[in-house]
DNA sequence: TAACGAAGTTAGATTAATCTAACAAATTTT
DNA sequence: AAAATTTGTTAGATTAATCTAACTTCGTTA
């Protein structure tokens, strides 16, 4: 049996490495970090996660999932981003709201639940967030993104799905106008600071670099 | 905040005074067997209860809900039935599978989430085993059942609901040939332990005077 | 390369929910 | 009403997940 604390664990660590480009290990601080634990905690499970062979680590060493770990964390965030899509297709969630729900939804453990879940949404391919759900083999399929910080000026791009799912960086992304499938104009960018000025529905505005690498297109 | 624990607390309560007939209060020994805890357990727990203001108990005293109590266990309950009728109407689950994935599914915390589960579902008023759901007030419209065990020889009776709702007493029923809304005559009963012929879609069964106890018509 | 700061670990405490074993109160039976 | 049975309580232990404070190791940089 796997409690909800270990699958938060696994899911972070799959986050950490399988899934951030070119990364493949993780460190205790830093998972620590994004589980908002102290390091001490995240040390304390790292022992009983790799006691159950679902990490590989050794002391003062890097982490990374095994196999088996790799497959449970994949099996949460299959669970994770088809409840976001039930919320949000049937239930009338906006994007921002889906996320937390979802945290919670993602621990119920029923197979039989995520299979029907998932033909009821008609097997849907990406999230509300634009993040591709995993298969019922754990099989994901690659999205190819950029970030709207790499589109040249003048060009028209389609925005796909967020890099920060906080709250409040999906408030300030639905202030701007914008939503999955906004169709965003570069009209200019500064060179000192790489911040742009966009337009979105025939409205402009001004974002910074930061936001514009948080913001997947295609 | 409440916990799953203590949210299980108080819909055992429910179940055992507002929602029994003809019974308002409840002893330590028969919270803990319905809980599957031991004696001890409860007692600890109702402490923390008492505590905040959920139940009214004295030592050595019958425990009640408090009026603050009792909606947070209504709560549940609606959530809980809710959540059968979501499984039962759009995932195909059957009857008996319902239940033990809603007892997870009912500590999802989010108000916006019952909210909307309820009108996607359209405003059910009974969930799949014909038991009445709260609406958002906490207010449950009352269902006039009796069991089978009461119902005349030769006379003929609608299944509505069930009085035990564990997936081995489902089963069971299901192999009667029996459903919701499955019409059953009565053909004989016998006196001396009070067992019954009945027949349901032509097919004639002995049942146990125990078994059409737990079986609601109307 | 020595030392400093960052990263990681250990020991021991805490909290919630559970258990067992022993005990106390209440109720029922004779 | 005394005894027996049932019901309820207490004390102390356990487990999982967390914390703080102190300590160790690693890696970088002066």
């Amino acid at each position: 049996m796997i409690s909800q604390a270990e699958e938060n664990y696994l899911k972070a660590l799959f986050h950490l490495t399988n899934e951030m480009q070119g990364k493949i290990e993780a460190g205790t601080n830093e998972l620590a970090e994004i589980l908002d634990v102290k390091p001490a905690t995240a040390n304390n499970m790292l022992k009983k996660l790799k006691e159950k062979e679902w990490v590989s680590y050794e002391k003062y060493g890097k982490i990374t999932l095994t196999d088996k770990g790799k497959s449970l964390a994949v099996e949460t965030v299959r669970k994770h981003r088809l409840w976001e899509t039930f919320l949000y297709e049937k239930l009338n969630f906006t994007w921002d709201e889906v996320h937390e729900v979802a945290e919670q939804l993602e621990h119920i453990k029923s197979d039989k639940l995520v299979q029907q879940l998932e033909r009821f949404l008609d097997f849907p391919e990406t999230d509300p967030h634009g993040d591709p759900i995993p298969n019922a083999k754990g099989e994901i399929k690659f999205v190819n993104r950029k970030t709207l910080a790499e589109v040249e000026v003048g060009k028209t791009c389609k925005l796909i799905s967020v890099k920060d799912n906080s709250s409040s960086f999906l408030q300030y992304v639905v202030k701007l106008g914008l939503g999955l499938s906004s169709k965003i104009k570069i009209i200019s960018r500064q060179d000192f600071d790489g911040s742009m000025e966009i337009e979105v529905n025939k409205v402009r505005s001004s974002i910074s670099k930061k936001v514009a690498q948080n913001l997947f297109v295609v």
